[in-house]
DNA sequence: CGGGCTATTGAGGATTATCAACTGGTGTGG
DNA sequence: CCACACCAGTTGATAATCCTCAATAGCCCG
């Protein structure tokens, strides 16, 4: 369906065969981190001793030991999903994570969240890169240095900012305007590739895609061969790629008083 | 439509005339606070210091002074709505909070979120009483106490966990699902009254049931009207008194694997 | 007592989910 | 290396949920 470029070479441009984490390009990458900007050499130091990297295939989850008391990740590349299933075939993706940004998974005491239902599953969507660390060991480091804890809840509140959006809108606006947000929205969550700079950079199927706005797969189907009669967009197994942000803007727009 | 209960009398039980916050006791609501839980003195002093407080009636917007670089609220009693305007007269209820929660307001640099149409507008469903303090005060305070960062993180990860579920919920199921487990869980948020066990303690219209969960006011409305009829539930104008709870959670129950 | 707001109820229509059949690419196993 | 199974995607027909519009009733306040 898809025009010039062979299909096969999208896919391996989202998933790089290995994710190199050799300990130098760990080390930058951990002091290049927006959460640790400007922290003190002491942290950064304890930080890259307590981190354990580890990288994850396309599709892979993020386990972790039982016995831990939660984990804290941190995505350096890549991009995760956060998934909740609500029915033994059914599931909805709360939200994607693009690199820098950090997540909580586990039964730590001070996630002693009511989860009703199933927990939520980190998943990645292509090739990553993660750090994570126990819980327990981040609350010393957070009293230590002054910087850490304000960078940690603006990343929530920004977070929670983002979601009450997707909140809004999902639940209000019919399915074109929830589509041309959330591609608009992932276009610009990971880095983008040079050769292809409206392709958005992950792996994405019609299910991902219908299950983070709450659609049925046809219906998202059906929307996306649309827009790609209109040349607004190209797509095939596993990818899509904006050609015109325009019309979709104009989709996504919220009307201003 | 409701039977046995004067409807004017439920108005004034969710409304008591005024919010006593003598110093008294506004201090022991402080030193109360799950938030400060374990803080030490010098800590509670700071804050009854920063904090004025200051009480809402119902329906009341919290608005704050412009030269301000961002709010923290505290909620001691009563209950709050976070809302955001969609359009010129669709809005979405995208949070409740209930008494020792808390919430951002404003454009701290640690809140420089990508607002994309209106900001958030949180506002009184009923007579409450509602602590504030400048954002920028907070950080020094946050690094002198140890307990006060994980505190706070636990506060915000609780919340992200809950809007997720509510998001995957609202996204998915049908809207006797939604409207199910939204009683259920508003039923949970405030101080039940003593008198009246079951009674949501809020002031809650048709109109703001159906913004918390993606419905229109007459679909709401309808789905109530069956159940009042089944004799689960009794409501009123702006109340809504929950008789039987079984009924209402084998509708809003995720199927278990 | 009247105006405005909240809630109820009905009819019609549009969006979207569901079910189903089909295509083509991918990868596996013989 | 080929055949096969499987998965991602497409498309159509049908049905159901839910929204919109509209008219009406009851409560609250001035």
């Amino acid at each position: 369906m898809a025009g010039g470029v062979c299909e096969g070479s999208y896919h391996n441009l989202l998933n790089p065969r290995t994710c190199r984490c050799s300990p130098a390009i760990r080390q930058s990458a951990l002091r290049n981190l927006d959460l640790f900007r400007g922290a003190n050499a002491t942290t950064c130091a304890d930080l890259e001793f307590l981190l354990r990297s580890r990288s994850l295939t396309e599709g892979e989850e993020v386990s972790f030991p039982t016995g831990d008391d939660g984990l804290l990740g941190i995505l350096v590349g890549g991009a995760l999903k956060i998934q909740r299933w609500l029915t033994w075939d059914q599931y909805v993706v709360v939200e994607v994570l693009g690199p820098g940004e950090i997540f909580f998974l586990g039964h730590s005491p001070v996630i002693q969240v009511g989860l009703r239902g199933y927990p939520d599953v980190v998943q990645s969507l292509t090739t990553s890169c993660v750090l994570t660390m126990n819980l327990g060991e981040l609350w010393p480091i957070l009293t230590r240095d002054p910087v850490l804890a304000p960078r940690l809840l603006s990343m929530f509140v920004r977070r929670l900012t983002e979601l009450r959006d997707h909140f809004g809108r999902f639940l209000v606006f019919p399915a074109e305007h929830r589509l041309a947000h959330l591609l608009l929205e992932l276009r610009r969550k990971g880095r983008p590739k040079a050769d292809a700079p409206g392709l958005i950079p992950f792996n994405l199927t019609r299910k991902d895609l219908a299950a983070m706005c709450g659609l049925a797969l046809e219906t998202a189907s059906r929307v996306l061969s649309r827009w790609e009669k209109a040349g607004w967009i190209r797509s095939g197994r596993g990818w899509v790629e904006v050609l015109q942000t325009a019309p979709l803007e104009k989709l996504s727009a919220l009307e201003v008083v």
